[in-house]
DNA sequence: CCCAGAATGTACTAATTGGTTAATTTGTGC
DNA sequence: GCACAAATTAACCAATTAGTACATTCTGGG
């Protein structure tokens, strides 16, 4: 314990001032969305964030208020990185099957990689997104992605292989689904239907039935 | 409190005979059901469940050992239930397609219609699954779904109107993912992309396009 | 250089929570 | 009608939990 302590002092003294505003936010905000991805919102103790953060608790209510409000910053700064990721996909100069390909394999991959973040949208879903809804800025953030698909499907329709009568966000949603369901639903289906969902093959594999499933339904038949 | 007490006294004993281990058993698990439901495995209150239950704390306890035991009781019969009416689908007289148009249907009325069953199961991969692993019931109650489905898909590839190696498993999961989505993460995505998706409306159009989509995946093209 | 306010550490608490102890009532086989 | 187990009640408890009071330290601007 003592040890501990004094390591972790030592470590602060190294590599943060000693006070440090932004870092300390950061740090928090890290372990708290470890903390809450793994226990949800009411599994999670603020305690236990508190340990193994470089500060006290008293910083955490310094800075977030109370428990819910850091869990609405953590979900947050998580809706933030997603779609920062998100943005830097790059469609261009690929034709609107090949843009449609790689938009779903990215997001399957990014799902599939990102495990904490499913579970994080998963806990908030549980408790009927009444966090999302007291946050002001994760609001707007989701409308690229619509807008990138509208545009892969406004080209595809002009060039004729895709069908009239796509609705973006009924295509997202469809994407969303079916990408989500492998991580979020791992624990139930694999163990129920004693199917690995985890392995790199059986990842691959799925990942080319949620893209075939997904361009069948949006090509136009000859 | 008084005349609640009383009232309570007196529906037991008009209702329910004074000692009734099933009917106490039963009592608890739908009061149970709606309790982890709503709040999740940490959220739940066992003095919650016991206050609106017409038992007392202690009779929990006697019944169903812990606050686990009796999470693990109530997936054992949510389980049991949708499976039960699962089995009630028949589906002898109709060609492939039609076969596949009315299971996916059913499942997704079914999990539209049982928005608790939905969000067990979503707790329970919060958990990692790691209730339904300790129940000895549950595990292979879900096999004939495969079975129904693995008949359909012979069926219609043997008259030609499905493609070859389309796996049973593979098909439920995009069937499942499809028609969970829409529960399970309404509370989000309705919100992200002010999507209305529990109007009737909303539902019927949603339906419309899983079931297309999946039946698209599964035809043979020309 | 000093001091106001921001940042942080320590120690505490009030309330809640899952679970239990021990005694009582009720039904049943003899 | 009685003995004995099953069913039930009421009061209790130890541990945990989110949140706080208060003192202290640091830092930048005048």
């Amino acid at each position: 314990m003592d040890i501990w302590r004094r390591r972790k002092a030592h470590r602060r003294r190294v590599v943060v001032r000693p006070q440090d505003p932004e870092g300390t936010r950061r740090d928090i905000l890290k372990i708290a969305t470890e903390e809450f991805a793994e226990n949800g919102f009411n599994g999670a103790r603020v305690d236990r964030i508190a340990a193994r953060t470089h500060t006290s608790k008293r910083m955490l209510y310094y800075y977030f208020g109370d428990k819910e409000g850091l869990f609405i910053a953590v979900l947050e700064q998580a809706y933030a990185r997603i779609r920062k990721i998100e943005a830097e996909l790059d469609l261009t100069g690929l034709d609107p099957k090949a843009a449609l390909r790689t938009m779903i394999g990215f997001t399957f991959d990014f799902q599939s990689a990102n495990e904490p973040f499913i579970r994080l949208v998963i806990i908030e879903n549980i408790h009927r997104g009444e966090h999302l809804a007291r946050s002001t800025t994760i609001q707007q953030l989701n409308w690229p992605v619509i807008e990138s698909l509208r545009d892969i499907c406004d080209r595809g329709r002009r060039i004729g292989v895709f069908r009239d009568g796509i609705d973006p966000i009924d295509l997202h949603m469809t994407i969303s689904a079916l990408c989500f369901f492998n991580v979020a639903n791992r624990a139930t289906f694999s163990r129920l239907f004693k199917r690995d969902m985890t392995s790199a093959e059986a990842l691959a594999r799925r990942r080319d039935i949620v893209i075939e499933t997904i361009l069948r339904y949006v090509t136009k038949r000859r």
